[in-house]
RNA sequence: UGGCCCAUGGUGUAACUGGCAACACGUCUGGUUUUGGUCCAGAAGAGUCUAGGUUCGAGCCCUAGUGGGCCAACCA
């Protein structure tokens, strides 16, 4: 029907290639598979927008299927904060299930698996059972147990089962190649004795389905036709194939697996455990914090869902090693807030300034634009009087050419007000300036119209009044890793690379409408990066949180 | 002493069954602008890891090499 006008990624085109030899499109598929051990991160933000993308374009079902077949790491706090997540990023999922759901089916499964002579209970030691493996370079060796008769092994399987063998005493194997090039098909283990309550069986099974004999399985019974995975798993495939020829009914789709190259961000931290060990060292104040890589850290730090999908999209996917500047990420919701945030004046670091010749005790309200790239954003009002609040480094004394804003004897025009000349400063007695004494043109009042008005001037600042200024907290957010390369940062010990200043608070200077804002929920802007209110703010205790730092060129010329 | 995967501007991806290497980010220049943001216009930057081969023609196919990655949890 609808004619591509963007390319095929490879995936897709894996899909494509599937329509046209054989697959129907009702039969299409999909899933994403969390193991419920940890709160989802950006690199997981991907792989829900690949596969719940894949669902949307070729409107199939998505499943939301939790691998939760090691009650050792999962929690279910973990499958609630995943599911939260997913919701937020505007997902919807067909089916909400769990590898749990299927540890009978499996089990029965294995039973006959034992029967055909293809799986056998091995009673060595996991170092043992190791060693026999041998290594990429060498074949393994076949286990004593190996050729176990079907009755033994049925009984030991049995009593794995109930609890009546201790832990790691036993394992179920498959029967495969003890040769085979491929590590994983030297008699792969099948299920493991854990002595732990699931969160879900509570204590109803004693054993445990690995990952390679459950993720082919559970991807047959919920007839997922396409089964996207990364990279690393690509050597599971040949095991992944295996055990589904155990199983598989002929006249049912035979699922696949197809990998990708998981994206790595540059700048940032994904494993589950470091970040675990940076809320453990209180590094950052929890999962959320702004800092963290993780959806719940972005969502908190201000970035929308739409910044986060668009991001996933244009990023792509391929099978290649990859290391994606973090700047990909921060354009992405630059270009996502610049359209729907409302503007608010918020000063950082105020130094007072002084309209010489504006009338003493008198406030006018002026009005400003919500967002001046969106009309229907509204106007507001804000309150203007005779000493106001300005960055600190929006004046200059002695200003060299390139500096755009206040100078004495230079014009600029105050943000929705007025056009001002710097005359003089004030200093304390150890040279800082604590006043700014400027004079102003009446006439020159934004959206007037009149002649004053429309002249030109070389910069534009931004101010509150100093009488009507609300105080805010201000958190300032920078990258947490100063270390680019991932890979570096594992090496060397993440812990050193992180960066003290990732997190500075300052008492800001907001504008009063900045009140109503809190209370509506909405995001801030003005000129030093993108502010969002914290979700811990109330009226009361108002707390933005910096989301990207504008173009490092600001920086520079400020120099 | 193996097997498998990968190789396109600084970064990430495109290039339909071989046909002038494209898009986005980033960088730079200029313009608009009630902040240097935004927006608009433009530029620079790879000849596709190397060497052979097939072909009228190769980033796409073949061979070898080089470089990078994955595989030796009772993790996923």
């Amino acid at each position: 029907m609808e004619k591509e006008a963007t390319p095929l990624n490879f995936i897709e085109h894996i899909i494509e290639e599937d329509l046209r030899t054989g697959y129907k499109r009702e039969q299409l598929c999909f899933r994403f598979p969390p193991e419920p051990n940890g709160y989802l991160h950006i690199g997981h933000a991907s792989s829900i927008c690949l596969n719940f993308g894949l669902g949307l374009k070729y409107d199939a079902p998505v499943n939301l299927r939790f691998d939760d077949t090691n009650p050792a790491k999962e929690e279910q706090e973990f499958v609630d904060a995943i599911k939260r997540d997913i919701k937020w990023l505007g997902f919807k999922w067909a089916e909400e299930r769990y590898a749990s759901d299927y540890f009978q089916q499996l089990y029965d499964w294995a039973v006959q698996m034992v029967k055909d002579g293809k799986a056998y209970v091995d009673s060595q030691t996991s170092e043992a059972i190791a060693e026999q493996k041998g290594t990429p370079n060498t074949p393994g060796r076949p286990s004593p147990f190996r050729d176990r008769s079907v009755e033994e092994n049925l009984d030991l399987l049995e009593k794995m089962k109930n609890g009546e063998t201790k832990e790691g005493e036993h394992v179920l194997r498959a029967k495969i190649n003890m040769e085979s090039p491929n590590m994983l098909m030297r008699d792969p283990v099948m299920y493991r004795t854990v002595n732990k309550t699931h969160h879900r069986t509570g204590t109803d099974w004693k054993i445990f389905p690995m990952y390679d004999w459950t993720h082919g399985e559970s991807d047959y019974i919920e007839q997922v036709s396409h089964s996207f995975c990364t990279l690393e798993f690509l050597p599971h495939r040949e095991l992944y194939d295996w055990f589904l020829d155990q199983v598989v009914d002929d006249d049912k789709l035979r699922p696949k697996q197809r990998e990708f190259a998981r994206r790595n961000l540059s700048h940032t931290v994904v494993s589950k455990r470091k970040l675990a060990e940076l809320v453990a060292a209180g590094v950052v104040t929890g999962w959320d914090d702004p800092r963290m890589p993780t959806i719940s850290g972005l969502r908190r730090r201000g970035y929308t869902p739409e910044s986060i999908r668009n991001f996933a999209d244009s990023i792509g996917v391929g099978k290649r090693e990859n290391l994606i500047d973090v700047s990909h990420l921060e354009f992405n919701v630059r270009e996502d807030l610049n359209k729907k945030v409302p503007r608010i004046m918020v000063v950082l670091d105020p130094v007072k300034l002084i309209i010489d010749n504006y009338p003493e005790g008198k406030t006018e309200m002026l009005e400003a634009e919500n967002n001046q790239e969106d009309e229907s954003a509204g106007y507001r009002e804000v309150p203007f009087s005779r000493e106001l609040l300005i960055e600190r480094d929006d004046f200059l004394e002695e200003a060299n050419r390139k500096f755009f804003r206040l100078t004495i004897g230079k014009e600029v025009r105050l943000k929705n007000a007025y056009i001002i000349k710097g005359e003089s400063v004030v200093k304390d007695s150890e040279g800082n300036i604590t006043e700014i004494h400027c004079t102003y043109d009446p006439d020159s009042k934004s959206g007037s119209g009149s002649e004053a008005s429309l002249r030109k001037v070389k910069g534009t600042l931004h101010w509150v009044s100093a009488e009507h200024a609300i105080p805010v907290e201000v958190r300032l957010y920078d990258r947490l890793f100063t270390e680019a390369s991932p890979d570096t940062v594992k090496e060397k010990g993440f812990m050193e690379f992180v960066n003290p200043e990732s997190l500075t608070v300052v008492t800001g200077y907001a504008e009063p409408s900045v009140k109503t804002a809190v209370a509506e929920d909405k995001f801030q802007f003005q000129r030093l990066g993108y502010f969002v209110i914290d979700r811990d703010s109330s009226p009361d205790n108002i707390i933005f949180n910096r989301t990207v730092p504008l173009r490092d060129s600001w920086a520079k010329i400020s120099e």
